[in-house]
DNA sequence: ACCTGAACACCGTTCAAGT
DNA sequence: ACCTGAACACCGTTCAAGT
């Protein structure tokens, strides 16, 4: 491909890149279960089929959408390679990278916790294999043994997962078919007299506090792991 | 409605209990996005659009499919409708309560961590009022103050939804669209070279351990809340 | 090489019509 | 009261055709 092949008339409308990047800020405004191939194509301003010239499938599409929002982390960088004050440092700098991209892409992070294809076997699932090598080398590197490692991979991603596909979900994001359920209430707050307790708390089990529960559950995580380091590192169980 | 207005010639071929529960059936069977109102007609023997006189909507239908779900927990014994050996207790069988309803419907699940529609502002979000009032109820009488109860819905919930998410989501389930995302591996494990650990740690990594870490995690879980009673529930912060 | 148009096999839902 | 048939406005994807 030399700049005279395509120099000279028309250069393509579209790219790849471009897709993908027109795909994230269409899932950011209109949740996944709005983006139809034909819609895309009109914000593109061209025929949906033109899309599959260079993207070959819908899920393609959701798979290049993963990649780039992983690679906007990666390119973070006070998301480190490997630790350098500590592995709780760096396990603390790892989390909030994600959630950084959860809370910036509220409706495409459910895409992230997703099995990958090249490892589909992988417990809890999740779609980056570069991020699960840079947690293992970090651990490993900071003498963690394997099985340590395994333990603190499995606490780590299952409390990170949970705790922000939660909070994505009330923030934003239609998980699927599932959150388009309604939108607008019927009923505000009639429909609650059987339940005393929910509604005398109503002040309180509505607000957000997803941000000084993370903090709190992840220190509380820390030192799960630092007892997983110690019991399953230091001698084979 | 008596009896002599329904006897006679042709009883009615269908029920809203009857649909509900071929629709629990069929998403159990074929996931979620399986399920069309067309494909359920065909399995209720009857033309797509006889279902919307049982029910107004898709929507509508799977909410019906997360109250029969429920009313299953709710039909358990063993989940107390208010503690009696301890609050530590109540929760410990409150957990495996919606744990067994997770495994039992790993496909349907997904439905039952959306917001309900009479409490939208619910956080997290948990699709039976009924469940959250019980656990409201069960820890206020058991000494917790309004925070402290607040507090401890949140930090319960949040492990319980977001680690059954995950198990569901490996086990079986498609969350929506996500996990159609190829079945069918075509590169088994050539594109590993990139990531040493993870191909070196696939065994560990790929097993299933969910049942242990849900029990290690809800017992770190139950420490914690026991810390929350005594700071936020004795006196006011 | 890149885009279009028509077509196929699907959706959820409405509405007039049958029994 | 309950079910059907046809129709409407959508889907993802294929394929032959245009430039």
């Amino acid at each position: 491909v030399t700049s005279k092949d395509v120099g000279e008339g028309r250069p393509p409308r579209l790219t790849k890149a471009i897709v993908i990047g027109t795909a994230i800020e269409f899932i950011d405004e209109h949740g996944l279960p709005g983006l139809s191939m034909r819609r895309l194509g009109e914000r593109l301003g061209v025929e949906a089929m033109a899309i599959y010239h260079h993207v070959p499938s819908r899920e393609a599409l959701l798979d290049g959408v993963v990649e780039v929002i992983i690679d906007e982390m990666r390119a973070d960088p006070s998301v480190l390679e490997e630790p350098q004050q500590g592995w709780q440092h760096f396990l603390v700098q790892l989390a909030h990278g994600v959630r950084r991209i959860a809370l910036d892409h509220p409706r495409c992070f459910p895409l992230v916790a997703a099995r990958p294809p090249e490892a589909p076997w992988l417990r809890p699932p999740l779609r980056s294999l570069y991020w699960v090598e840079t947690f293992l080398n970090g651990l490993r590197a900071e003498g963690f043994g394997d099985d340590a490692a395994v333990d603190a991979y499995r606490a780590f991603t299952s409390f990170l997962l949970g705790h922000l596909l939660l909070e994505v979900s009330l923030h934003d994001a239609d998980v699927g078919p599932l959150d388009v359920l309604d939108e607008n209430p019927d009923q505000p707050s009639g429909s609650l007299e059987a339940f005393p307790s929910v509604r005398e708390l109503q002040a309180s089990l509505s607000a957000d506090k997803s941000g000084s529960e993370f903090e709190e559950s992840l220190e509380h995580l820390l030192s799960r792991i630092t007892l997983m380091k110690t019991e399953n590192g230091t001698f084979t169980p």
